[in-house]
DNA sequence: CGCGTGCTTGAACATTATCAAACAGTGTGG
DNA sequence: CCACACTGTTTGATAATGTTCAAGCACGCG
């Protein structure tokens, strides 16, 4: 579930690299805020960050997830629309969004690399949308895990276990539901035998098709309309 | 909840204008089917239609409507990554999607509103994750009715009247629930004095500001009961 | 007409939220 | 080093929101 696709790795570009500095953030620190000048572009290099949004009444939800790998901060209003917070002590490249700006300005390539990219967070956000509006808890845990896995296993081949950098508040939030229910699964789960969970933010995934199984995979199945 | 922004009219460029074909499209017509090749780009003039997505067991969703001035069709990828079905009867613009991409390779500022389109677009389906996970099917169906009637209201103004282009069954899968939550609802909307109901598709506006409240979530989430 | 389709309504039920309490781990100050 | 507060997690009992199943109604169309 990144926010930023896969494809963020390639969006780096060369001549930007001498124009970042680093930035490190604590947990639970606000790194943007809603309405904020849009005047920096990060690239997350270790940590994790959440975007957050809120009701007026102190509902949350958490938009997305940012990993290392992932940008963020773009955002051509030039306004931030949203709110990010530290989830896992971070370290953040920080480009000036000028410098940004001017190599889109200059480079066609890296035009169509950003479009490409906010394109499949657009249509991450539809894949989520789906899940909140039509799929139960259950599944949407499942899915939640096996992108997490998906996501890590990217990196180092074969690691049965995912590290949860977020609590359950923030899992919560990302899923739609409350933390009771997230505790819940994760324990029917376990009960299972399709998890294993030695410690609160360790999970090992023991059958990974039973989560298969429950996330319902998308297929591009068409029904006919009556 | 348009899924183009209402900058879509500004996105018209007149050298697209003589590449422009007509097409018109009958009820439940797919007009754009999930894995089809992207080679073109489409404008509503009239109508309306859906974008829906399937899982495998039949649940749907509708991740958006499309009304006039919408854009769709675009997919930098160049494959379809939705079905795009008619809910009422429609006339498009068809622009082969190479012109498009020649006019975006050719001029800076259209690239410029595409890249605010999509984002809007992604700023709307951050929204509606917020919706559909963290508000209740009344705050859900209020959001849904004021959203409308802002769409409309942009046309004529003055118009309290709302035409739901779609059926309760389209409505329930954009929300998130079913057709009886929607019927329900709307029935005690109408017992309240919120709205009227001259026909099942009209939707007459009386006191807005009661949608207004339920959908910023000002109303208390848990009551105690009498 | 009578049938099909979509809308509404009712009653029973299920999933998930809410409230409450206990527990584990972590850091703090005495 | 221990007691203590503090935060996050788990578990249980209860309740609400929304679903499912079932039936009836309204409308348009052959």
């Amino acid at each position: 579930m990144p926010a930023a696709a896969r494809a963020s790795e390639r969006t780096t570009h060369r001549s930007l690299d001498r124009l970042g500095s680093i930035v490190v953030a604590k947990r639970n620190q606000t790194v943007i805020e809603e309405g904020q000048a849009a005047d920096y572009v990060f690239k997350v290099i270790t940590g994790a960050l959440r975007v957050v949004r809120l009701l007026p009444d102190g509902r949350r939800h958490v938009a997305s997830f940012l990993l290392p790998g992932d940008f963020f901060g773009l955002s051509p209003s030039g306004v931030h629309t949203q709110t990010i917070e530290v989830v896992a002590d971070a370290t953040c490249v920080r480009y000036p969004r000028r410098g940004f700006d001017a190599i889109l300005r200059t480079d066609p390539a890296a035009i169509h690399r950003l479009l490409t990219l906010i394109s499949g967070q657009l249509s991450a956000a539809h894949d989520r949308l789906l899940l909140l509006g039509r799929q139960t808890a259950a599944e949407r845990l499942a899915a939640f895990l096996l992108a997490l896995d998906h996501r890590d296993r990217s990196g180092a081949p074969k690691r049965p276990t995912i590290e949860l950098a977020m609590c359950r508040a923030d899992i919560a939030d990302y899923l739609g539901m409350t933390v009771e229910t997230v505790s819940r699964l994760l324990t029917e789960f376990r009960r299972k035998g399709i998890i294993e969970l030695p410690e609160a933010n360790h999970v090992v995934l023991l059958r990974r098709s039973a989560l298969e199984g429950l996330s319902s995979g998308r297929l591009p199945i068409r029904r006919t309309r009556p």
